[in-house]
DNA sequence: TTGATAAACGGAACGATGTTCCATATCTGC
DNA sequence: GCAGATATGGAACATCGTTCCGTTTATCAA
């Protein structure tokens, strides 16, 4: 029977590189590779992507073998644990959609989305480090994360929570600028500038 | 006897962070210490800045222990590097002024200082690793670099062999950019955009 | 349910690399 | 030239990436 690491993504989406053929994928399998996915995220989050390949295996109770298996290279666990993570954050936004209203899911999805960004570490390291095994994250960043911002933000503007003139990707970029500031106490920065910011979007509301 | 390794810089003033109170260095530690800088340089260059330790001291023909009282962190020999080739750099301008004339010397320089560009390999992962050892690395580029072009521009549009309106550090960043693009043909591609701006540098210097 | 079969697993083992340590070699000042 | 200080080299140990194969486990048909 399945348990609860199942939650974030029924369909495989992100690991179906090589499917089209296979048949049926066994489920202790399948349960593994969400288990290293997992395992990879809280460890990279804490030591960075170069973490030992045995303290994540060990988190996720497998041998080095299996993961190995699943995940050739360094850079496929990297690309899988952010794709996923990408997909988390997105998938929050429907749920926040159906639990509040359009301005205060914007809110939401807002901190959300700036808590993806600031807990990552290793990640700029990982674009920047010249392996294009990452030349497509960035695209994929930006091809799920665009839409929905810009989902939410035309709800929020229609209920009439906030302003209508702002750009999704802009609006991205500038939050995903305000937490490239580092460091222990960085996180309170990032999140006090946040909330300027949706201050900024709730101004000018009404006035058209 | 000093031999040809002593070139670069004779004045120590990249690695007396520890000095003020030390008397004298032996003359065979500073001849090892050089040739450390030299061979990391190469080493840096074609294979990264992760190269095996082992592999720099074989080819600067030191033992591994004396790279580690020399260079106890990684980032020590990576920032001593850099340092030592932003100097080269720097010095490289003075030589161009005695023998060019400004015009010439400018242009020689900024191609010498592309070719420091491009040949960083690593450098950008190293910049974007999140250790604070790097911190003050892109402060001394610019701290450097910036007064050198400033002054060749100047004497360039003052002899008239260029316009006089360009601001060294928007050039500084703008070549930069050009040679972000890697690849192994991405040097010749940068190389025919630097001729076009350098073109453009001396279009307009009679007209006003 | 049970057994055959394929799939997946785990972790020992190996090689490459980072790092330390100290007996030995070398330099410097006298 | 000598003594003491300084620096060296590389063996030795620790850690990590990666491979390999005997064992375990899931699947499915009977």
């Amino acid at each position: 029977m399945r348990q609860k690491s199942v939650l974030p993504l029924e369909n495989n989406k992100m690991t179906d590189d090589t499917a089209v053929e296979k048949k049926s994928i066994r489920a202790d399998a399948l349960r593994n590779e969400d288990a290293l996915l997992e395992a990879a995220k809280e460890i990279f989050a804490a030591s960075g992507v170069d973490a030992p390949v045995r303290e994540i295996a060990a988190k996720a109770g497998v041998g080095v073998g299996t993961l190995y298996r699943r995940f050739p290279k360094r850079s496929d666990l990297v690309v899988g644990v952010y794709k996923r993570e990408v997909d988390a954050c997105v998938t929050a936004a429907t749920e926040f959609r159906t639990r509040f209203s359009p301005g205060e899911a914007l809110t939401h999805w807002l901190k959300r989305y700036c808590q993806f960004i600031v807990t990552k570490k290793g990640l700029a390291a990982a674009l920047y480090s010249g392996d294009p095994a990452f030349d497509a994250l960035p695209a994929y960043f930006r091809a799920n994360f665009e839409p929905t911002l810009q989902s939410l933000l035309q709800s929020a503007a229609k209920a009439g929570e906030i302003r209508g003139d702002i750009d999704a990707y802009d609006l991205l970029r500038a939050i995903g600028n305000l937490a490239s500031v580092g460091g222990t106490e960085g996180a309170e920065h990032t999140h006090r500038m946040l909330e300027l910011m949706i201050d900024g979007l709730r101004f000018g509301a009404t006035t058209r």
